[in-house]
DNA sequence: GTCTATAGGAGGATAGAC
DNA sequence: GTCTATCCTCCTATAGAC
């Protein structure tokens, strides 16, 4: 059920693809072995011969399909936004603007979505390691996913605070609390301890971690 | 007084140092500038021959303090861990297995020295942008800096969960309460707190945002 | 669509003079 | 201690044949 919502027709900002379906299987495949490629190395040490290779083309033979590392790049971010689990209720083609403007999720509804795209996190490790990686290198200067991950956790942000602010408004979050402080403490949980269970797979648990810390923000803010 | 503890005569794993004055002089300079260069670029894409010219050498004249790129980044992670603030009646010295085996720290003294280190640290970006990428960035295989930050990251985990589980013993924090879950929650929120300080420089309260989760925190776990 | 061949550059590191 | 000159490896990207 979170991991619901129609794919779109086609991504909206993307290059028109030429729609054959067997580069179509070839892009995807590509786009898979450049994700466990960047998942290893970055982005920026990443080669991406080796993601040819790693495919069975050669380097001029994948540039084919993707003009430049950067366009590859672009694709796999592409791919993220249209693949992850989506928030219930908000279809892949929110934009901040709508998130801001629309009714916010129920907090507790959103509490548990989280829960559970954390949750789902836990299979994908290397999904998570590409992105964790590609997450702290794009605040270098004039990295190519920099707006994205700007944008990204704009959102997220804008997301949370709406919804804890509507909680209030019902009577449900103690006036107290400041949205923007449960908003930003959320986002930065959620990717200190994915770096962290990256580092000390048996150590950390990313589910239960984050499960029990969400439960007592949970309790805390809780009106009555 | 947090950032107390006197310098250690010299790094016991470090190479012999030639101690002469103007070549200390330059050594450090030289670390100086790499760390801006690593903030802005992380390491794998940063280029020493920059560092050089920052410096008012060649490359050549560089490698003749550092002999390759790695010695370099193993120089400035040395660095760090000889000027940032200590954890009082912690020397630099301290390692994972003195810390497990020796008195812990009271918790709510080591909340208290948490705060000032994350304080102390908005007046630094430079160098915590450095070390956030360089902490993703050390993910990758084969990575020189990995078992610095892997060591690191275990010492803090120890660190706080000694000092939670000392809590327990003497009464004053629930026994319900999971020392471990505590300690990966602090080190997970610092270091996402970070990273979205870095991209959001107006919107993040770095201290802010830290210190009132803290503070939930201790309410929370508090006896009584 | 996929290849061979090649251009063009950047970066790390060494040799050896001063 | 610092330089010039050089080497070598690796990478992205293009040209053009099949």
């Amino acid at each position: 059920m979170p991991l619901s919502s129609p794919a779109p027709a086609s991504s909206s900002n993307s290059r028109a693809h030429r729609r054959s379906p067997k580069g179509d299987r070839r892009r995807q495949q590509i786009l898979d072995a450049a994700m466990q490629v960047f998942a290893r190395d970055g982005y920026s040490n990443a080669s991406i011969g080796e993601v040819a290779a790693q495919v069975g083309l050669t380097l001029p033979g994948l540039l084919h399909y993707f003009p430049s590392k950067t366009e590859m790049l672009l694709a796999v971010l592409d791919m993220r936004d249209q693949r992850s689990p989506r928030l219930q209720d908000y279809p892949q083609t929110l934009t901040l603007e709508q998130a801001v403007a629309g009714t916010p999720l129920h907090w507790s509804k959103l509490f548990e979505q989280l829960l559970l795209v954390n949750r789902s996190n836990v299979d994908i490790p290397g999904v998570i390691k590409a992105f964790s990686l590609l997450n702290a290198e794009s605040l270098s200067q004039d990295h190519p996913a920099q707006s994205w991950f700007h944008h990204r956790s704009e959102l997220m942000l804008e997301l949370i605070t709406c919804s804890i602010r509507q909680g209030q408004q019902a009577g449900e979050i103690l006036a107290s609390v400041d949205p923007a402080q449960i908003a930003v403490e959320l986002v930065s949980m959620m990717d200190g301890l994915q770096l962290l269970w990256l580092r000390h797979p048996d150590r950390v648990d990313l589910d239960g971690h984050f499960q029990r810390y969400l439960e007592r923000v949970q309790r805390t803010i809780a009106a009555c």
